[in-house]
DNA sequence: CCGAGATATTGATAATTATCGATATCCTGA
DNA sequence: TCAGGATATCGATAATTATCAATATCTCGG
């Protein structure tokens, strides 16, 4: 099999929410530290936090302290992965699990 | 705010699981029926159904009765859709929700 | 219309997730 | 070094998810 599906899945599971799509949509133009996402939306600061968490470890965001601030940023080059991954398992492509398959079923 | 993010919460988390992505993939080059599928995959019949289900119901595949099979397909529209939101919301654009936040600021 | 094969649904369960209040940690300025 | 603001972690909880065995439903051929 020619893709990494596991690898991908923290990225989608951290697409699947409302609150860290608009969060992304955010950091698409610039940084933002935490206070001023959380300015926006409507959760308490530790689930913010939570979030965060969940958007930085699968690499869709990077985040850097500020002083006491800390400073999110979208990371262009991880979301470029996720689209180019969607993009290839979403259109047919040589090298597809389902051509592997059957060329199998041929034999 | 310009974007539906909560209308796309299915689609991703449809797409944040292992074994869809795995489905997704195989149906990229054309249908499958559901034993088929079900013969590349470690999971029994009822899991392979209910993966189907969810898969089905956010658009991203398309279903259709072939006498006692099921036909499955991938839906390209939606599947385009998904790429285009995942595409503007990535990206800076005029009409993403910071633009108008900064607006709102800098009154 | 009956049996067999294909798929869907049900019911149960273990694991994961989103959320919050309370609290801890980290950083800066005085 | 101490207080206060900013962020992170902890502990608890309710909701959702993935999975399976058992069973139901559907469709075709005879």
């Amino acid at each position: 099999m020619s893709q990494d599906y596991a690898g991908k899945v923290p990225a989608f599971k951290a697409l699947s929410d409302e609150t860290r799509l608009k969060i992304l949509d955010m950091l698409s133009c610039g940084e933002m530290c935490a206070g001023d996402i959380l300015s926006y939306l409507s959760i308490t600061q530790p689930t913010l936090s939570y979030h965060m968490k969940i958007l930085v470890e699968c690499g869709l965001v990077s985040a850097a302290r500020d002083g006491s601030w800390m400073r999110y940023r979208l990371d262009k080059a991880t979301a470029e992965d996720v689209l180019a991954f969607l993009g290839q398992i979403t259109s047919d492509q040589d090298d597809c699990i389902c051509y592997a398959f059957r060329k199998q079923e041929q034999k």
